[in-house]
DNA sequence: AACATCATTATCAAAATCGTTAAATATTGC
DNA sequence: GCAATATTTAACGATTTTGATAATGATGTT
């Protein structure tokens, strides 16, 4: 069941091949045909998880200026950015809980 | 395919139950029973996320030290910061390609 | 035009995921 | 001991995901 954003971003990167691509796109800027041959699945497999990827917002796609047959896949911030965002949350729980730990512990004294 | 612990944390946020539920377990620790109630799903569908989320560590059950017949889950930390550490690798990232784009630009001048 | 190259879509089978109901387990209270 | 409560495990079917191979589309090269 895919709901929102944040569903679609962490459902792409719980595959290991994609997030095997989010790992190389983090470098640069590589081809479809270099995804592929960087990992153990079939030129169709990886296309079809780059275009999840997409869909996910997580990469976007670009012909090369020269050659306009490859594609050139790059990795994009905002979902990453909303992913962070997210954690930001869990974060500021544990914060809290340390903080209120603290207040415990000076009343004790 | 599931393989390393990132995996497991990923997998396991994927879904928007399990997501809830982690949710609710910022506030604070919470019954099976009441992480049950706060979604549409079964009980014995809720106990098989719950179990999940055990698995792949983003969850700790306790039994209530007063009727060991509820148990008690709550948040653990080390998953949600092995995550926060995977997506410092890519915030590093954005900040290398800014600051090639900032040199870049002085050149220019 | 003919052929090669890069990549995607189509098709199909295998495997994983998820939900439901029924049954089992463990613990509490009378 | 016996019924009630809290939760998990078992069994089953429906849906989704994933991979492989074959076919297709689009662009470049000769």
């Amino acid at each position: 069941m895919i709901t929102d954003n944040l569903d679609r971003t962490l459902a792409a990167l719980a595959d290991p091949h994609r997030r095997r691509v989010v790992d190389l796109l983090r470098d640069r800027p590589r081809r479809a045909g270099e995804l592929a041959e960087a990992t153990r699945i079939s030129f169709p497999a990886m296309s079809r998880h780059l275009k999840l990827l997409r869909n996910s917002g997580l990469v976007e796609e670009n012909r090369d200026e020269f050659d306009s047959r490859v594609r050139i896949y790059r990795l994009r911030n905002e979902p990453m950015t909303a992913l962070k965002a997210w954690l930001a949350a869990t974060e500021t729980m544990w914060t809290r809980q340390l903080a209120a730990l603290k207040t415990h512990l000076n009343k004790r004294k």
